[in-house]
DNA sequence: GACGGAAAGC
DNA sequence: GCTTTCCGTC
């Protein structure tokens, strides 16, 4: 038996809601998992143990006989439970820790980073097991799980964020709602005896204070308390007594205040303090993250993953920044950087050395970043129940100068009509950038204040100016998005290799036979590509406005010739003003785009080129409104696509155009 | 021990 | 839908 503080386990209540669990009335197998995880009396039993979310059933056949207990399944035995475990495994609830016997892994990633990415983990790498699931921390944050495991642990409508959630759920899970047998040896007895039910609960927190929180307090786990401060919250876990999970650093090492961050305190590494955030923190990844990984996958929404991150503005700079440098973020090829040498790849300052594998794998050039030093406001939720950080509104007027597009997936530009080149000048009107013309047009902007920034950022601006192949720069998908794929692809993605789970699709994208092909051209075909940009509402910088985050309607479709695109395409504030016919307009672009493909001997170098600076200029045609959507799965002849390419897009600039009149 | 198919129970 | 039970395989 552990001292008191040394155990638990900071999942809300919620998370063994029995009564929450999709499909069964009782309480599954994870749930109980973690139940006996975060009782210190069942150390001996079950425990944390290696990588985070790792935890080794140190006695399976009394792991079993609880099971069984609780279920009322007498004849329960490991092996019948490791059945049900497995079934985890292509749920991707859990992983087994091959070569170590009885020893699982939550995919806590799945679980919870990814749905929650406010979580100090420096305070968890540093008192906490490294084998514990990271700690939400902060009011505004939610934690869920996703929707296909734990999902419906919480309903749509019960906002995580509300400490009467937690409170309700720990009443319920106080009062014994879990299903259970009546013969007194139920496990779940067992536990609540020693957890919150008796009232005997947070005996074992020791030092954290949990004792004043009430029946609502153990909700998280201390954490809503209101007066846990993180210190003691996190000295609940391990501590000198668990041999298994060494602090990673000394606290006064690791605690920084940071008054600009709403997190109490951060874990501040020093150059190279590997050792302090170092500890992959993705549970459901292996412990070397970098080792394998020529680039920083897109870690969805998880900024831990693996990288050293903590919620402190530094880290968290470091995490956007490995995002910016993310090839994949662009949903770009590696190689694409070699076709656009010169994209300007924002880049927040960084003390020195590059950090995790994303540092300086790519030798773009890399602009100052100033993100918000508080980075991540708490208690900004999402338009749709997210709390995002680098959403919060605040950011949006004070970055103006340098920040830096975060989350942007660069695009080709659109294969175009070199011929226009010389309109352009004629036809472009003013825009105050480019990039803000295009981007700010996103949809979705995860990371809306950098965006916002970006698009007033001289990179940006010394682009448009220096008349450097025109990188169409979109957000990539929204987080809604994102965590959809997160949902959705919980049981239905091969189970061979977890850890690709979090390599973001793109990274599958690669060109196998290592050809340079035009990355987004090829890559960036889906919908999700081409998303109408929205123009800037009034008064705030392009990026900003949370409509222009995450605009499903302004979702642009291929535009089918005359088809009025209103409903889609937001009329640019740079449409011509004079209103031709549109049936006129196709002509002339018809016949624009015949003498175009008259010349297609041109080197894709050049074709390049011209197709950057047609894209620039339809962009600012129409505001950015639309791009053609690319042909995607079968491949046309160079020609044939581009032509194609540019009948879709003036198709759809024209009935923008059109639809002014 | 671990895995996973199959069938059945709840 | 999740788990239990059984079982063959590695």
């Amino acid at each position: 038996m552990k001292p008191p503080g040394e155990s638990g386990f900071a999942f809300p209540d919620w998370a063994y809601k029995p009564e929450s669990s999709p499909g069964s009335r009782q309480i599954q197998l994870w749930h109980f998992i973690l139940e006996l995880l975060r009782k210190e009396e069942y150390q001996g039993v079950i425990a944390w143990q290696g990588d985070y979310g790792e935890f080794v059933i140190k006695d399976p056949d009394e792991v079993a006989r609880l099971w069984g207990a609780r279920k009322c399944k007498p004849q329960m035995n490991y092996d019948k439970l490791s059945r049900a475990l497995r079934y985890y495994y292509n749920k991707r609830i859990l992983h087994k820790t091959k070569g170590k016997r009885f020893t699982y892994k939550f995919n806590f990633n799945k679980l919870v980073l990814v749905n929650y990415p406010f979580i100090d983990m420096g305070s968890a790498g540093s008192g906490v097991p490294q084998s514990a699931p990271p700690v939400p921390t902060g009011a505004g944050t939610h934690f869920r799980f996703p929707p296909s495991t734990p999902s419906d642990v919480l309903s749509p409508n019960e906002d995580l964020r509300s400490p009467g959630v937690f409170g309700t759920v720990s009443r319920r899970m106080a009062r014994g709602s879990v299903s259970d047998c009546s013969d007194g040896t139920s496990v779940n007895s067992e536990i609540e005896e020693g957890g919150g039910g008796g009232g005997g609960e947070e005996r074992p927190s020791g030092g954290s204070g949990s004792g004043g929180g009430g029946p609502g307090a153990g909700g998280f786990r201390g954490i809503l308390h209101p007066r846990l401060s993180h210190e003691p919250l996190f000295r609940m876990y391990s501590g000198p007594g668990n041999p298994n999970h060494p602090p990673r650093a000394p606290p006064a090492h690791r605690v920084v205040p940071d008054p600009l961050s709403p997190f109490p305190v951060s874990p501040l590494p020093g150059p190279g303090g590997a050792g302090l955030l170092a500890p992959p923190l993705s549970p459901a990844l292996s412990m070397t993250p970098s080792s394998h990984l020529p680039y920083t996958p897109s870690p969805t929404l998880s900024p831990m993953l693996g990288s050293h991150f903590s919620f402190n503005p530094e880290d968290m700079k470091r995490y956007l920044q490995a995002h910016t440098q993310s090839v994949y973020n662009y949903h770009l090829s590696p190689r694409a950087f070699l076709h656009y040498p010169n994209i300007v790849i924002p880049q927040p300052q960084r003390p020195d050395k590059g950090l995790g594998p994303s540092g300086g794998e790519r030798g773009s050039e890399r602009p100052s970043l100033n993100s918000h030093p508080s980075g991540l406001p708490h208690g900004h939720a999402h338009p749709h129940g997210h709390a995002h950080p680098i959403h919060h509104p605040l950011h949006l007027s004070e970055e103006s100068a340098h920040m830096s597009p975060f989350k942007f997936k660069l695009q080709p530009p659109p294969l175009g009509r070199k011929q226009r080149e010389n309109q352009a000048p004629t036809q472009t009107q003013a825009s105050s950038g480019s990039l803000s013309s295009t981007s700010g047009l996103g949809s979705s902007v995860p990371f809306g204040s950098d965006l916002s920034s970006a698009s007033g950022s001289s990179s940006s601006g010394s682009l448009s100016n220096a008349g450097l192949p025109k990188i169409k720069v979109e957000p990539i998908s929204d987080i809604e998005s994102e965590e959809d794929v997160q949902v959705t692809d919980i049981s239905d993605e091969e189970g061979e290799d977890r850890e690709e789970d979090f390599y973001p699709p793109h990274g599958r994208e690669q060109q196998p036979n290592g050809t340079a092909a035009p990355p987004a051209a090829e890559e960036d075909l889906d919908e999700d590509v081409f998303k109408t940009p929205a123009p800037p509402p009034p008064g705030l910088p392009p990026f900003l406005g949370p409509e222009n985050r995450r605009p499903p309607a302004l979702k642009s479709e291929p535009v089918e010739p005359g088809e009025p695109a209103a409903a889609v395409l937001t009329p640019s504030p740079a449409a011509p003003p004079k209103c031709i016919p549109l049936k006129l307009r196709f002509k002339r672009r018809w016949s624009e785009d015949q003498r175009m493909e008259a010349s297609t001997e041109e080197s894709d170098d050049k074709k390049v080129r011209a197709e950057e600076q047609d894209g620039r200029r339809g962009v600012e045609e129409n505001g950015g409104a639309e791009s053609p959507p690319l042909a995607p799965e079968c491949p046309l002849p160079p020609t044939q696509r581009r032509v194609s390419a540019e009948l879709h897009r003036a198709t759809a600039q024209l009935s923008l155009e059109n639809n002014d009149c």
